[in-house]
DNA sequence: TCCTTGATAATTACATGTAATTACGGAGCG
DNA sequence: CGCTCCGTAATTACATGTAATTATCAAGGA
């Protein structure tokens, strides 16, 4: 019998990179070893070994003699891992198109279906929820270990950059219609035709992204004039 | 004046690397945490760190109250991982083929020509040295970080499996072939062309090394017999 | 006023002590 | 002869002490 307990540092980069990714640590904050030490209730060995790991993943930025810092995400960054990640989902609606059961596409049809509803509705947030769900239903059909990870690791950045492009007007229900693509050529079985849709969808992700960018810096712009 | 001395975690790490991948530290053996303070003169806790980050980078799999062992390669994770990163390579050389400049072709060119000589000369350690500054000069070129960071991630696990295609008789001058292939696609500024050319290149890489295997699986099992 | 300088405090990095779990090996039993 | 059980040794994981570097800020000089 072996009930294995996770080891702290373990946990403590978990706990870390949910407050990474909430929002309560932020790009280019300075992260307090001893305050992290307190609220984590993790002694400074297994908080330390912690920091390491998440710099290994690039969510933090090391200095040394100085500390961690929350890593930073760039416009040029998601112009450069945008299309990366476009060209690994695009392989992975590639193979599912080759690889899906009957019975994948049936689970595939309920969230295509969910998504329209919530996109009729106007639910942002589920609507969010369920594409993720799409993304990543999509990746396990790949069954490819590396790809995922290739992938985990570059949407690791865009979640610590928070992105919102949902919150650009029009643009749900405009992903939708590049997901119906997607899934339409997923039951063809057309692999080109899923890979090439996929790599539109995303490349679009990061169109409304700029966009959104711009109209928000412009608005700014006019406060500050 | 600032003389940084790295940190001792990140100098143990980068030694542990070394070792991984000269085969000192072979896929599958347990790190004994004494001895390697002892081998690197370096205490538990910096050790410790070092351990961690190469765990974060896949080198190494850690087994809580058990230990960390040199992480290993099947050929099924072969098979996964050659695809992506033909796929990611194909999009740097996409992008080398619209962004080298004249110099830059330039510098190709002389490479080039160095391959061509080792190959035909036989040279099989020079080749393998040139051919990786290729591919090195064509993932700059594409001038895409997390491109980068994806590639070297997975050339990491490749590395660590110790492969040598170049042992396979006759793979030398195939690999010379694809090469210009490329190259010639890169000097006419046929993205599309060095895109599929470069995919191709490591693709025949892959089944160059599997049909390694199988030879030797088989001489082998015939000495086993 | 600004820059430099130096003492102090704070913080990181490293070393080591301690606790807890696991592996090992022999004795006892079936 | 083999299996189980238990005690010991070894090892990992965590906590904490210590050294060394950096940041802070006040005082002095240009």
């Amino acid at each position: 019998m072996r009930l294995v307990q996770k080891s702290l540092h373990y946990e403590a980069a978990d706990a870390l990179r949910v407050q990474i990714f909430s929002g309560v640590l932020t790009p280019g904050m300075f992260l307090d070893e001893a305050a992290l030490c307190d609220t984590l209730a993790v002694s400074r060995t297994p908080l330390r070994e912690a920091l390491k790991v998440l710099t290994a993943e690039g969510l933090l930025r090391h200095e040394p003699r100085r500390g961690c810092f929350v890593s930073e995400v760039t416009e040029r960054d998601l112009d450069d891992i945008f299309p990366v990640i476009a060209l690994l989902e695009g392989r992975c609606a590639f193979e599912a198109a080759r690889k899906a059961t009957d019975a994948d596409l049936a689970v595939l049809t309920t969230l295509q279906e969910r998504l329209s509803s919530h996109a009729a509705a106007g639910r942002t947030a589920d609507y969010y929820e369920c594409n993720f769900a799409i993304h990543e239903a999509l990746i396990l059909l790949a069954d490819n270990r590396w790809l995922a990870q290739a992938i985990a690791d570059l949407r690791k950045i865009l979640k610590l950059a928070r992105l919102q492009s949902l919150a650009a007007p029009g643009r749900m229900a405009q992903s939708l219609r590049e997901h119906m693509t997607v899934f339409a050529a997923l039951k063809s079985r057309d692999s080109e035709g899923a890979d090439a849709a996929m790599r539109t969808h995303l490349m679009r992700q990061r169109d409304a992204l700029r966009a959104l960018a711009q109209s928000q810096t412009a608005s700014t712009s006019r406060v500050a004039a």
